[in-house]
RNA sequence: GCGGAUGUGGCGUAAUUGGUAGCCGCACCAGACUUAGGAUCUGGCGCUUCACGGCGUGGGGGUUCGAGUCCCUUCAUCCGCACCA
């Protein structure tokens, strides 16, 4: 039989299912390694080519590892709350958890078809009850901290109130709202119970707070920041405003540092790295005030050269600032900033514009009165929303500054030009800055913090740019947040009665009353079982309205809740979820954390950094082994779609014209033609439209034509289409002259298309499904050749045409161990040297590569390497049976098959120990190596490694690089290691 | 505007990390076998030149015996952030 990969890679797929091969033991004497692909959101359009790049290097690695001798632990699940499925479910309404689930079956198919060897039995699903129990046990554990400073970890609420009892909140460290105000312990024991919670609530790690948030009408729900992208939603592109609203929250600025911190300690991409920084955004500086209103500024020392005080227009002190005279310019400037949309303030940073309140402020170290204005460039969501111009200094400052006639008094005797533009420099002597005059940059900054400290006006400061995350949606499906509310306050329901199951809903819609899909919900109202002696009597159902118990939380948690922590379920095995928590103790302490995970850069800012906030909480919590989550991170590249388009004058129905010759039709605009590109180019004057062919049609773009008018989509009648070209010979195997003859059964003829490189998608005809590679070249084929299309890291277009090559290489590899009649045959001599180098050369080419994760090399290193076995007509067995090991991990199933047909027991190759390297096959006769003369510098010299010392002298006198050093002298010594020479001695 | 990345044949890429630039594959060309080839095998394939040779890693400059690789500068493309005080 020939190389039946179909036949081949079904039959190892069962095997490995039906024998649970890549099970994996929470208990083994090997060392451990955790592989960890992003789980996907199982959408309804199911994988296309470009999903699995990442599974596919992520399973070469966990193969490779397990070959090595380790326990691997390389789950698969889904992130199955989401959007999608909801906006499916309010157009038809099928419940989301029924599209969700005949998703997740066909991703589950098409996973399977690629030989993933994923362990299976710990497949979660976040769209579970048994899972988002926890995900809800986790939110109730952060309702129950808050964040002490002093300890720099988080702490049960209890230690807060401890403190409050004792002494109230004067000694506090801790990260809360702003409006925190002091009070002692008596003034604590005086507050009743709902205001103690009200002011807990300013201290936990999630919490419900008035405030600004992002709110997409169209989806009905509010969006965290990094959901958010240039004032629209991430998905569905729709418009979001800010909005104030009841908000929970998580408290991730509490995390701030040492998210930051902890980038130092990890193995990721330095782009990545870099996104997580800017979005922290740190910023060292110093808290001042001016009289009432605090600024905050990176730049203390240049406080001699404020001249104004700006607000952003929001800012709560702008009405009471605001002077009679000045209200009527103040309220239609705020007016006018309201109107513009966040996008136009976006993209106007050039221009600067403000009004005057009328106010002034006293400067805490001249008491010199300076007037506050209002402008937009001013952000009310960073700092405390106000800042002190410094017209010398900053260019904005400057610009209003020179607008609006305000003085830019210098304050450095390096700036220049301050009558074109601001100079922010550093250099030089401060000048007009009484404190500080003489001294530089770095002198300057203590004085003035130290000053603004005696004075209570002021201290250093560090600021944030990364804000407390929302985690509420209006949405459905997603989990419930664990939360009843009494009185208007908000309290965790029992840890017992968790899970808190999703309830039906009517429709998946807000109220009527604008309130979230659950309230729509009947009974969704919480009876507590231990202050209600009254509880529900069983079978019970409560009718809508009915007041009994108190009222749920009516928003979900948001699609990156579950995704925030789902590492640590993975390890917990099957039989250990019936535990009474999350993971076992035992199994966190074995598997620790990731080891390596692969996915997408997309999630910089997101999933990435809720994921660390939570697992940093977790630790400290002492839930959790470690303060990292994942210790090495891949970005994989994105593949892209390559699509098709042929030209055509618009409104063209079905005269097809082959124009290469001709810059006009043969009789003008009677003729409705298709063109070809580099004819569209030299038409360029003539309306044309791009349409894209379906992929399939095109082979080198080239358009098969016949295909193409054969398809229905084409709206073209196959019948009615006529060629027309004067040129003949342009087209092989047939004639057209300029009489339009109806083309009919034709083989082959050249259109070409133009191809661009777009993102995957249906309505521009270019998804290449891998189920349908996979039928026509095999699993291992497709796994090969995702892997030699590139560096695994870089984004590149999928392109279907060089799968041959690895497919070639595949059907040789196999047909080498195979007679005439395809009968598996391998010869039992021992291997020649020039066979065994050939192997020895993959054997340390491939572990190499895998490990710095550069799999294309490694491909095409095997195809270097059944090449020379082919030229060698090598088809021992010695051979084979170690060469089948280091090609597993990349062809999984053609390799068990050979492993087998080797005499091996079926599925012994999963576990096989990875074959030893052994240099000596690789020594060659000459090979090139540096020198160094004199211990410096190096050259390279090629040398037969078995000739005489003597005749490597003379070789060395005569090689014309050396001479340059050697300078005409004899060398004094030549120093060899290892029969090689290393260094000559002049 | 700030930050990051990338630039090598017709195409995807490779280069022992400063040492013969272009491995491997696609496409293309020629040949063999074949009734046939969208099968298989063999050979060729950076540009230029009949040839010897010359030129070549976005452009310009530098360091070095030697630069795709290091430094400076410039251009182009992509990504992220964007009035962050």
């Amino acid at each position: 039989m020939d190389y039946q990969f179909r036949e081949i890679e079904r039959n190892w797929q069962r095997f490995w299912a039906d024998n649970s091969t890549y099970k994996v033991d929470n208990n083994s004497d090997k060392p451990k390694f955790y592989v960890l692909d992003m789980f996907p959101y199982p959408s309804g359009a199911g994988l296309h080519v470009g999903h699995p790049l990442g599974y596919i290097a992520s399973d070469i690695f966990a193969r490779y590892k397990r070959l090595k001798g380790f326990n691997v632990l390389h789950p698969m699940g889904y992130d199955s709350f989401g959007l999608p499925a909801e906006q499916y479910a309010i157009q038809t309404g099928q419940h989301p958890a029924i599209t969700t689930e005949t998703n997740i079956n066909r991703y589950r198919e098409q996973l399977d078809n690629m030989g993933f060897s994923f362990d299976w039995s710990r497949e979660i699903r976040t769209s579970n009850p048994d899972y988002y129990k926890w995900t809800q046990w986790i939110f109730m554990q952060l309702f129950n901290c808050w964040y002490n400073l002093e300890t720099n970890r988080a702490e049960s609420i209890q230690t807060l109130v401890n403190a409050f009892e004792r002494e109230g909140n004067k000694n506090v460290k801790a990260v809360a709202d702003e409006d925190v105000a002091q009070f002692s312990a008596a003034d604590w024991h005086q507050k009743s119970e709902e205001e103690k919670q009200q002011e807990l609530l300013k201290y936990r790690l999630t919490y419900l707070r008035e405030s600004t948030v992002n709110w997409c009408p169209a989806l009905g729900t509010v969006l965290a920041n990094d959901e958010v992208k240039d004032g629209f939603s991430e998905r569905g592109g729709y418009p979001v405003e800010q909005k104030k609203m009841m908000q929970w929250s998580m408290r991730i600025t509490a995390y701030a540092d040492r998210l930051l911190q902890g980038l130092n300690t990890i193995d990721w991409p330095e782009p990545l790295k870099e996104m997580q920084r800017n979005w922290i955004g740190k910023s060292v500086g110093a808290m001042v005030k001016f009289g009432l209103i605090s600024v905050f500024t990176t730049r203390v020392d240049t406080i001699y050269g404020a001249s104004f005080l700006v607000l952003a227009p929001e800012h709560e002190l702008v009405e009471e600032l605001t002077t009679a005279e000045q209200k009527q310019e103040i309220e239609y400037y705020i007016a006018q900033t309201k109107k513009k949309s966040e996008l136009d303030r976006m993209a106007d940073t050039k221009t600067v514009s403000g009004a005057f309140t009328g106010s002034y402020a006293l400067h805490p170290l001249t008491g010199e009165e300076i007037p506050i204005w209002i402008a937009d460039y001013v952000l009310a969501g960073y700092g405390t929303g106000a800042v002190m111009a410094v017209p010398s200094g900053d260019q904005r400052d400057w610009l209003f500054a020179t607008k609006y006639n305000l003085p830019i008094p210098a304050i450095s005797d390096a700036q220049q030009n301050l009558d074109q533009q601001a100079d922010p420099t550093k250099e030089g002597r401060y000048i007009n800055s009484n404190l500080i005059n003489g001294l530089t940059y770095s002198e300057a900054g203590k004085v003035l913090i130290n000053k603004l400290e005696e004075l209570g006006a002021g201290s250093g400061k560090v600021n944030f740019r990364l804000r407390d995350a929302i985690f509420g949606r209006q949405r459905y499906w997603g989990e419930p947040v664990p939360v009843y509310f009494k009185n208007g306050l908000p309290y965790l329901i029992d840890e017992s009665e968790l899970p808190l199951i999703l309830p039906e809903v009517d429709k998946y819609l807000p109220t009527e009353s604008g309130e979230p899909p659950l309230g729509r919900a009947d009974n969704w109202r919480y009876v507590p079982t231990k202050n209600n002696p009254d509880n529900l009597p069983e079978g019970k159902v409560l009718s809508k309205g009915e007041d009994i118990g108190e009222a749920y939380e009516l928003s979900t948690m948001p699609g990156w809740a579950g995704s925030s922590w789902y590492w640590l379920r993975f390890m917990a095995s099957a039989q250990d979820r019936e535990e009474n928590s999350f993971a076992p103790q035992k199994a966190i302490e074995y598997w620790k954390s990731v080891d390596l995970y692969i996915g997408g850069s997309e999630h910089a800012t997101g999933h990435l950094l809720y994921s660390r906030f939570w697992n940093m909480f977790l630790k400290d919590m002492g839930y959790v082994a470690e303060e990292e989550p994942f210790k090495k991170l891949i970005n994989q590249g994105m593949i892209q779609g390559v699509s098709e388009k042929i030209i055509r004058r618009a409104g063209a129905t079905n005269k097809f014209w082959h124009p290469n010759k001709y810059s006009s039709t043969p009789d003008g605009e009677a003729y409705t033609t298709f063109y070809s590109q580099d004819a569209a180019r030299s038409l360029s004057s003539i309306e044309k439209q791009e349409l894209n062919v379906p992929i399939e049609f095109c082979q080198h773009s080239k358009l098969d034509v016949l295909k193409y008018i054969g398809w229905q989509g084409s709206g073209l009648d196959i019948n009615q289409v006529i060629f027309v070209t004067r040129d003949s010979y342009l087209f092989k195997g047939m004639w057209y002259g300029f009489n339009n003859e109806i083309c009919k059964d034709q083989n082959s003829y050249t259109f070409f298309t133009k191809s661009d490189v777009e993102k995957m998608s249906k309505s521009k005809w270019n998804v290449v499904n891998p189920d349908d590679i996979i039928e026509k070249y095999g699993a291992d084929t497709m796994r090969m050749y995702e892997m030699f299309l590139g560096p695994l890291e870089q984004s590149k277009p999928w392109n279907t045409n060089g799968i041959e090559g690895v497919f070639k290489f595949l059907r040789k590899f196999w047909k080498l161990f195979h007679d005439d009649e395809f009968n598996f045959r391998v010869s039992d001599e021992k291997p020649q040297k020039a066979e065994l180098k050939a192997l020895h050369k993959i054997i340390r080419k491939v572990e190499e590569d895998v490990e710095r994760f550069s799999f294309n090399t490694s491909v095409s290193s095997f195809m270097i390497c059944v090449n020379e076995l082919t030229d060698l007509k090598c088809n021992k067995r010695e051979i084979l049976q170690q060469l089948v090991v280091v090609l597993h991990p990349y062809a999984p199933h053609i390799t068990e098959e050979l492993w087998k047909l080797l005499g091996n027991k079926a599925g012994s190759l999963s576990f096989a120990a990875y074959p030893a390297f052994n240099e000596e096959h690789l020594i060659e006769n000459e090979f090139a190596y540096p020198v160094s003369v004199n211990g410096k510098m190096k050259m390279n010299l090629n040398i037969a490694l078995n000739l005489e010392q003597a005749e490597v002298e003379k070789i060395v006198l005569s090689n014309s690089q050396i001479q340059h050093y050697l300078e005409g002298k004899t060398p004094k010594k030549i120093i060899f290691v290892k029969g090689k020479i290393v260094n000559l001695v002049i």
